[in-house]
RNA sequence: CGGGAAGUAGCUCAGCCUGGUAGAGCACUACGUUCGGGACGUAGGGGCCGGAGGUUCGAAUCCUCUCUUCCCGACCA
């Protein structure tokens, strides 16, 4: 993308408003605009990183058995109505009433939803497991949104629920789910800590928050430092085998957070006890039969028996991601994104536009990164040099490419990876093979 | 939901106390000089001073109400 067509618009200073640092930069990178209390417009560069992150999510997801469908943002009131929930989620809940005087609302969660069509569709023992999923805006009238989209009204959610005979099966899900969740934090660049949690209004008996670790994070937790250097279950992980061994030695290690942290009886001794910050970005329950039984999720068994089919649901905080990996990856001159999630992976900044040895390297460079698909932000605008460094790294494009007058003398250009101070300089006959390199990552 | 702040140009803010025709820097437009880490000069464009009432000859400024946004706490992907 030519930089020059690109809207992208950066600011030298920070919006007032904006009090954290993933907030603040969001909007000085371009990446979104607010558009009242806790709702935001997706500018080009952040949507590219929210569908990154999305992508992620569902790759992961699709590998651990579990399958994507879409659900309504705008529910009936009646299942909620039929779990109970409709009179005891309280104003966070958006109300909304149709043109008839039906009520209906802007679904929070979709607990209600899934079951409903479960309970419709899956009458056999047979045709379970099955594990649903969704990635869909959701709506929760927060009292005080605030953080950006780390804490918005209206955020992007993918959230899933799964359905066994009982609960040997369900915990298997569970199991499948606590896996998918390491991988899929690990491959955002994101130390990502499990840490049992209060199950809350949503109900059950088994829980994990899923923690990411930044300085900047709302809370306090402590953990054992082995947490931090284990690594996430591979690529090759097999979701059909026993995972019980894995989730167990993640979840036996220490973890708690400021509360529920006794300094006095914590197991973890001296160095060995972490105290860092960190950031909600998912949760998973097991519950039980608290929706199937109300909303009669029944099959029949194998011995022609009635089962109440064992759930849990399981959500990852898609759009508070965006806020939460710039919380831990970012400089004071802007965002450090991985490079999975990068909005564009190389920056290419032509800097005298006008010279037409410098013209000429610039489009040659661009071209060959477009045919090797390799996303690429071309500055090809009349700036200051120091304006496009600025931007690149406000960005936080992982790879800059600068070709200038200085180099271009000696057939060469300079490469920096962002968050690195030096900058090595590359012959352009060899930068085809340095981009394969990164082309075939 | 309790407590506290703030709304003036796209952004950051001054002006308000002590009423008298709306300002600066950045951004934007044009021209010129510059040009390897957010340049400089000259000339421009852009405001119902959040909204509604009130006081006054006169309100950005004083009073009342209201809307919006932010911060701290309780709650949450």
């Amino acid at each position: 993308m030519r930089r020059s067509q690109l809207f992208l618009p950066t600011l030298k200073e920070t919006p007032s408003e904006a009090k954290i640092v993933s907030h603040r930069l969001m909007l000085r990178a371009g990446l979104v605009r607010q558009s009242s209390a806790g709702i935001y417009t997706w500018l080009p560069a952040g949507y590219r990183v929210l569908r990154k992150i999305e992508e992620i999510v569902r790759e992961e997801q699709d590998r651990a058995g579990a399958q994507e469908v879409l659900m309504p943002t705008i529910q009936s009131a009646e299942v909620w109505q039929k779990s109970g929930r409709y009179d005891d989620y309280g104003k966070e809940m958006l109300r909304i009433e149709d043109r008839h005087g039906r009520e209906m609302l802007f679904g929070p969660t979709a607990e209600e939803v899934i079951t409903d069509i479960v309970a419709n569709e899956i009458n056999s023992y047979r045709d379970l497991p099955k594990n649903l999923y969704n990635i869909q805006w959701k709506f929760r009238d927060e009292v005080r949104p605030r953080f950006g989209v780390m804490r918005g009204r209206e955020f992007l959610m993918k959230d899933n629920y799964s359905f066994d005979i009982d609960y040997e099966s369900a915990r298997h899900s569970y199991n499948k789910m606590f896996v998918a969740y390491l991988r899929t934090y690990a491959r955002m660049g994101l130390t990502a800590i499990p840490m049992a949690a209060d199950t809350g209004p949503i109900g059950g008996d088994l829980s994990h928050e899923f923690i990411v670790l930044a300085e900047t994070g709302e809370s306090a937790v402590f953990c054992d430092r082995a947490l931090l250097e284990m690594p996430a279950p591979g690529h090759e992980v097999d979701y059909d085998s026993d995972l019980g061994g894995t989730v167990e030695i993640w979840s036996n290690h220490y973890a708690a957070t400021d509360e529920k942290h006794d300094p006095d009886n914590c197991p973890i001794a001296g160095d060995q006890l972490v105290k860092a910050r960190g950031i909600e970005v998912g949760h998973i329950f097991y519950f039980g039969t608290k929706y199937s039984e109300p909303l009669g999720a029944i099959v029949q068994g194998p011995d022609g028996q009635q089962i109440t089919l064992e759930m849990g649901s399981y959500g990852i905080g898609v759009s508070r991601l965006v806020g939460a990996i710039i919380e831990a990856s970012h400089d004071d001159a802007g965002i450090i994104w991985p490079e999975s999630v990068a909005p564009w992976l190389v920056g290419l900044i032509n800097l005298k536009v006008g010279d037409s040895d410098c013209d000429a390297a610039s489009e040659k460079i661009y071209a060959d990164l477009r045919a090797a698909g390799i996303e690429a932000i071309y500055d090809d605008r009349d700036e200051r040099a120091g304006a496009k460094f600025a931007d690149m790294d406000l960005v936080g494009i992982p790879w800059q490419i600068t070709i200038g007058p200085r180099g271009i003398k000696d057939g060469k250009v300079e490469v920096k990876r962002r968050g690195e101070d030096e900058k090595s300089e590359i012959a352009i006959e060899v930068l085809g093979d340095w981009i394969s390199e990164r082309a075939a990552s």
